[in-house]
DNA sequence: GTCTATATCCAGATAGAC
DNA sequence: GTCTATCTGGATATAGAC
């Protein structure tokens, strides 16, 4: 009782340290299955590799998450809320529409090619998006962002054609072949490893850009 | 004895009918086992689905291939040795290097649109490039008809640049530009289905071409 | 919180009857 | 050739000691 009441202060200070030990373990879960995920897939990556490489006993898993999928679906839920929230700052910059493709196209070639995390995520999702099996939910956050960045670079394309700027295509179209583009680039990446050399940003680019644009 | 010898010329035809009956079972298992592997991937079809989708038990399957993993790199040779096939036939037609481009580029699109066995191999491969869980055998089967589509697609766009009608980026990375939009597209189809609706040829081979190729 | 041990389940592969 | 029944291994997930 008295060890109970004396303690008060100090469990809050432990539960803050507990909490913040807590999520520091998750993250050092997610990371690694980040990395196992996004190159084996969700079902050739067993539970025992995921504690192994984060050096820790496979039970031990279970005590941050419920299951494999779980895990899953959390790092398809971070990648998602990332790529949207990057689509929606990106539309929302006060810059000319073709400087806006410009930059996507750079920034998303630069992450692929980093090699980190970035890259992994992107990686994962082409995982999480190929196949059938993975969790309902992981699908369904995916085909959200999915239309959301869809939607963004289709309107900044249209901005770009009413002022001439991006090339006359429908602009849906326009945008699916960006992002097919994208994804096989993601794909590459997933095939050749680091021995894959991005192409530089504005061969891209020129591909739904006016000549002009670049010559002025 | 005398059943035995009366039986030569029946054996004879029968072994001749068995092989036939085998080979079509073969290919039957072949053809399921394409379906599902490009939907769930190779660590998540189980034998039995294939078994159950064939119509067949699932010990018959260990009548005709020894594993899973046989069937497997079975369809990756197969499709890796068609898709080599149509690039060296590609290459050897007697019609200009940007008629080329976009012969390829249209078979490749309607390929993928058809969504029934074409499309299918399409999707083995992306499942086939993406995951480091695929036999050996497989991964370089994959690897090696990759280097040739793209050295055959360097070669179509060197020839085009000399006579001016393909755009004047580094052929090598063109044609991994080239590559990477068709795996995308594969990418895109494996994602939507068939929903998913390709963009005009023209929208990708211009990509590639000068203008002045269009126009005249 | 962390581990080891274990229960449970499931899938790949085999054996043997027909 | 085909099936059913079974073995075996391995992977998920849990239980319980520390």
């Amino acid at each position: 009782m008295i060890k109970y009441s004396i303690n008060i202060f100090t469990m809050s200070r432990n539960k803050i340290a507990n909490e913040k030990q807590k999520d520091e373990r998750r993250a050092q879960i997610l990371r690694t299955s980040l990395l196992l995920f996004s190159r084996k897939g969700l079902s050739a990556t067993r539970i025992n590799d995921i504690a192994r490489e984060s050096g820790i006993s496979q039970g031990l898993v279970y005590h941050y998450y419920r299951s494999k999928e779980e895990i899953f679906t959390d790092l398809i839920r971070h990648a998602c809320e990332n790529m949207v929230a990057a689509a929606r700052a990106l539309e929302q910059m006060p810059i000319a529409p073709e400087q806006k493709i410009i930059r996507a196209v750079t920034v998303l070639l630069k992450g692929l090619d980093k090699n980190d995390e970035t890259s992994w995520y992107y990686l994962l999702i082409v995982q999480a998006a190929i196949s059938e099996a993975i969790p309902q939910q992981a699908r369904e956050l995916f085909l959200l962002s999915n239309a959301v960045q869809h939607e963004v670079i289709t309107r900044i394309l249209e901005e770009g054609q009413k002022k001439g700027s991006v090339k006359k295509h429908p602009a849906a179209d326009l945008a699916m072949v960006f992002w097919t583009a994208v994804s096989g680039l993601a794909f590459g990446k997933a095939i050749h490893g680091e021995s894959f050399h991005m192409p530089d940003p504005e061969i891209l680019s020129a591909m739904f850009l006016e000549d002009r644009t670049f010559s002025r």
